[in-house]
DNA sequence: TCCTTATGTACAA
DNA sequence: TGTACCTAAGGAC
């Protein structure tokens, strides 16, 4: 499940076990995108990118697979030769087969289940997704004063416009919620009254968090001093793995103050700040 | 075994 | 603002 930070990641795991000038078997056991599987079956891989949480793998003249993970998407890699269909059904229950994107070498094979999108794209199309993205803190090339400009000229809460991927490209729920925690911002400060240097705290520390994020493969938010080692508090029991403050902590106690972390419904996602904090 | 929930987005009204 | 979509894990029974 995936913020910006997994979408570098799998660019990254996709060239390294991929682009090797190696034909790529592509499949759709699935079926969703058994026509475009076809025509790319056979061809090298050459080159991936990722922008905010789209991913696109270059196949050359044929184009771009386009990939969005949505919530529930989900890459499987595997440094070993894929089992062959007759195989796989004779270990698997007798269940549907959800791979939409299979993609193989004699060495190692990927498996992409359930994305919103997985389709065969253009340049031109890959880039207009470009144009319709804000400045991503993973990239070298993003202009954080882009982003700065929309948020100024806006009423709407700095909560939604860090979830707005026109805004900021790759801010998913959990980084929205501890970058503005780790500034003490109010979750609803409207964007025009947010000031110019806590823009640039907000930007330099989702650089910082997302590229660990990226190495790491999680989110960890927790800064050392207010580490569960260093306080004394017993680790994080969760199935995200990575120590935070807010996110998912509702009516828990905040780590640096003591108050209930709440939640609210905001802009149809779950918010979570400390009320004490995160002061207006 | 069923129900809920989830790190997301697009589209309709 | 509500709804549709895609999958799997965890918890309640």
């Amino acid at each position: 499940m995936p913020e910006g930070h997994t979408i570098h990641r799998l660019a990254h795991e996709y060239a390294t076990r991929f682009t090797t000038g190696t034909p790529v078997q592509v499949t759709s056991p699935q079926g969703k995108f058994a026509d475009s599987a076809a025509l790319l079956d056979t061809h090298p891989l050459t080159v991936t990118e990722a922008h905010g949480k789209h991913l696109f793998l270059g196949f050359g003249p044929l184009g771009w697979v386009h990939i969005h993970l949505g919530l529930f998407g989900k890459v499987s890699f595997e440094n070993a030769p894929a089992r062959t269909a007759a195989g796989a059904a004779a270990r698997t229950a007798p269940k549907a087969d959800t791979v939409r994107l299979h993609l193989a070498t004699p060495t190692a094979y990927a498996d992409l289940r359930g994305p919103t999108t997985c389709t065969l794209i253009t340049d031109a199309e890959k880039r207009a997704v470009h144009d319709r993205l804000g400045p991503d803190p993973l990239r070298a090339d993003a202009d954080p004063d882009r982003a700065l400009r929309r948020i100024r000229a806006s009423r709407t809460t700095i909560a939604a416009l860090l979830m707005d991927q026109k805004v900021v490209a790759g801010v998913g729920n959990v980084y929205r919620a501890e970058v503005l925690f780790r500034h003490g911002i109010d979750p609803y400060t409207p964007g025009r009254d947010l000031t110019g240097a806590q823009w640039d705290a907000i930007w330099h520390d989702l650089v910082a968090l997302m590229h660990e994020g990226v190495r790491l493969n999680r989110i960890d938010t927790v800064r050392p001093e207010h580490t569960p080692e260093a306080m004394g508090r017993p680790p994080r029991k969760d199935d995200h793995g990575g120590e935070v403050y807010v996110y998912r902590r509702a009516t828990m106690p905040c780590h640096l103050c003591g108050s209930e972390i709440r939640t609210a419904d905001h802009a149809a996602r779950n918010l979570f700040w400390c009320p004490t904090c995160q002061k207006p």
